[in-house]
DNA sequence: CGCAGGTTTGAGAGGAGTCAAGGGTTGTGG
DNA sequence: CCACAACCCTTGACTCCTCTCAAACCTGCG
């Protein structure tokens, strides 16, 4: 990756073009923005709830989550980030970190302060307006999942997830494929779907034993996509993974005014 | 209201300065804006689901739930918004809807043209930027929203969201009071708890026998606040209502500045 | 006065949780 | 290259919280 690409944040201006189109005065001034990499170790924490934090996580490699809590300490993952993802870029206007964030596998974090990316927002409109729409589209995922945990049974809310992360991870482009990379234990899985891993585990070998997908060694094989979102009850429009071609061009347009 | 305050969106500047500071200009950018006022009748969708809006909606007076829903129909109230909220700021960046919004009670709504929202942003950096913090507040509660739902017991969720409903009414001034406005049924209150209304009953008359809240009329009765904020395991930090006097400071600095 | 929508309660069923134990995998260190 | 430990997966048996189905009972309003 570091030969053909060598600035770290060039994923992250791939990311926002897809859905927002910028003009290259954009692009340059987000490779401009500081990037401070940091290796985090499974299971560990990287921002503390309450904590507050100065800079926005980056996820170059790795599967990170977002950890709330019950008093009696169980736990709830209210978002998972895979690579290209920026975790918490809502923080930039709110520095209170109202949940954790920890690694569920070795991860790699570019840590980007929250100074600079004021600073480029405020700079540049378009950016302010792309930013602002990242945050949007993390909501739109959000209100997703408080229906999935709030109104399906445990085997749809399973299916439901795993054809989230298929997508997420294939990216708009390309075909949902045969097997993605996913390093989540069925202890995390139950974290995300709140229920139980017991339960997981049971659910995840009726899914297996009717050939719909498997989870082995850190990847969702995809057996049988079709009946996978069919099972999942599974619509990608909240993604926005393809994003318009409409907004894209008008963003251009304007950026070019401005 | 309309004598001593015969600006409709002056509820909305008071709540963006509330959160974020905004400069004379600002203040003056947004009241200039266009807003359409709408009766929406109780059960009555004024946004549907896929439906491209072009305008934003704002609550005057009234409960709105935004829907989510089951193939099998049954349904998820995702966020609930009183009067003062802005229901689909992010919208104005994600113009599909990707849920449904419906009135729980006669309402009163201002709709606020995309464009001229899109247009001030633009303009003033440091409206983009109190947007951007709206939307993120809002996910802040979305994401406490799927912890309720995911992993608390029926009878914390109701006391949690009761407890947060109780909060954003009142406002951040001013002390949580003896009742609240809350015109929603057992069925809405089922349908954002993820619970049946049949469970909600139960589960509320406990909590009235207990002289802990009770509902009547149209209003939340809060009977022992303190014992209602603990069987909800309820922290009001993530809705962000007292906000930074550091922030709005800041960004008042910044609105001369620019 | 009667209807529609909302609330209340009962009885029984079932999905998911809890507790407990055994088996597999992976990675590290001797 | 083997051995051990930590972690993860798997399964069984039993419990219980919440759902489902069903039927009254309010209550505001036309």
């Amino acid at each position: 990756m570091s030969l053909s690409d060598p600035n770290p944040l060039q994923p992250f201006v791939n990311k926002l073009i897809a859905r927002s189109g910028l003009g290259a005065a954009e692009q340059a001034a987000i490779l401009a923005l500081p990037a401070n990499p940091v290796q985090v170790q499974t299971n560990r924490d990287f921002v503390r709830l309450g904590e507050c934090v100065d800079h926005a996580c980056f996820v170059l490699a790795g599967l990170v989550g977002r950890f709330g809590q019950n008093r009696e300490g169980s736990r709830q993952i209210t978002a998972v980030h895979i690579p290209t993802d920026m975790v918490d870029l809502h923080s930039v206007v709110v520095p209170g970190a109202s949940s954790a964030l920890q690694a569920l596998s070795v991860a790699t974090i570019l840590r980007v302060p929250h100074q600079a990316l004021r600073e480029v927002a405020r700079t540049f409109p378009a950016i302010a307006e792309a930013f602002w729409r990242e945050c949007a589209i993390d909501a739109a995922v959000l209100a997703e999942w408080v229906v999935n945990v709030g109104r399906r049974s445990a085997r749809c809310r399973l299916a439901h997830l795993l054809c989230e992360i298929a997508c997420r991870v294939e990216g708009s482009g390309k075909q949902v494929g045969f097997a993605v990379s996913f390093p989540a234990t069925q202890y995390h899985l139950a974290d995300m779907t709140g229920l139980t891993s017991v339960h997981v585990n049971r659910t995840l070998r009726d899914l297996r034993n009717e050939n719909v997908v498997s989870l082995q060694g850190r990847m969702i094989h995809i057996l049988d996509w079709k009946r996978l979102t069919k099972i999942g009850e599974f619509d990608p429009t909240y993604l926005h993974l393809e994003s318009g071609a409409n907004d894209s061009a008008e963003a251009e347009a304007e950026a070019e005014v401005a």
